[in-house]
DNA sequence: CAGAGTGGTTCGTATCCCGTACTATTTAGT
DNA sequence: ACTAAATAGTACGGGATACGAACCACTCTG
């Protein structure tokens, strides 16, 4: 190889956590808007999935506070994402589930992300994979990372 | 709220990849209001550097578009942590460099950023941190993340 | 020198988030 | 049971962010 770019070898692991970071948000924004969505609209998606939660709840998920998700559903359900019915166990709450529009927005999504992310990751070996993987776990679930990408196991 | 969530072992790379990158998303949001700044100021910040620069050059770096640089630029500079100057060699353009106390809020957000980063990674051995600083700098240099944070030998 | 291109600003629009205040319902304390 | 505290959600005002289109000023090209 002809080492004749400009750009650094290598980053510091500070540099290189921050700016992967930053071009995973990228990949996030830019999926979310071929799908008609803003980035906070997929990502209430994909955090409410198959469970009817409150507003509390995914307030709690997404790190925001309640007055902020009454406009963030609102304009979701307006999109016809999202829908709301009243919690027949507690009068206060109203639970959010997606719509079949939002499921099939949300699906999209998420195959478009896998794709992008899986794009980025292509000229990583299998080994490298493997290590990337459970360090970046070990990483987000020892650090309480949102859980803003669901998993099999959880929710 | 007795919330029945299972914590997987371990996630997969996309899942890693995407809650580890709100992390450190939430880290940098979390600095940049310890010190007064909002998330796009200490991104600036970090991106003007020791380099007076034109708006046109600082929205490429940030990825958005010139007329959201204006507010941007604007707000930082009402802030006092920047400050501009007519572009000697081109009538057009204005370089935007930081002021002494931008100068040192950068540096307190950057060293604030420095250890919260170290303290999410303080369980990784050094061979971990080894694997993780190559792949991530080869996925981040490979796919032209975003230059948001600095290097010695760039810029 | 005229026309095309570039750097920035302005304006209108929309999203997003916050804190405070308020209503309605539920739960806890006595 | 009944009142007081806690909880779920909304309303409102405000600020930051980002966009596109229209526009001005300056620079470069042919």
């Amino acid at each position: 190889m002809d080492e004749v770019n400009v750009l650094p070898q290598q980053l510091d692991l500070t540099a290189g956590l921050i700016r992967s970071s930053a071009l995973v948000q990228d990949i996030l924004a830019a999926a979310s808007a071929e799908h008609g969505l803003t980035p906070q609209q997929s990502q209430l998606m994909c955090v409410v999935g198959d469970t009817p939660s409150s507003m509390v709840r995914l307030g709690a998920l997404l790190r925001i506070g309640k007055s902020s998700m009454t406009g963030l559903v609102h304009r979701a359900e307006q999109a016809g994402l999202i829908q709301r019915a009243p919690d027949p166990g507690d009068g206060r709450s109203t639970l959010i589930m997606l719509t079949a529009e939002g499921r099939r927005a949300n699906s999209a999504f998420r195959a478009t992300v896998g794709e992008r992310i899986e794009h980025i990751i292509a000229t990583l070996s299998a080994a490298e994979r493997s290590n990337l993987t459970a360090a970046l776990s070990r990483v987000a679930l020892t650090n309480q990372a949102p859980q803003t990408w669901p998993t099999e196991q959880e929710d």
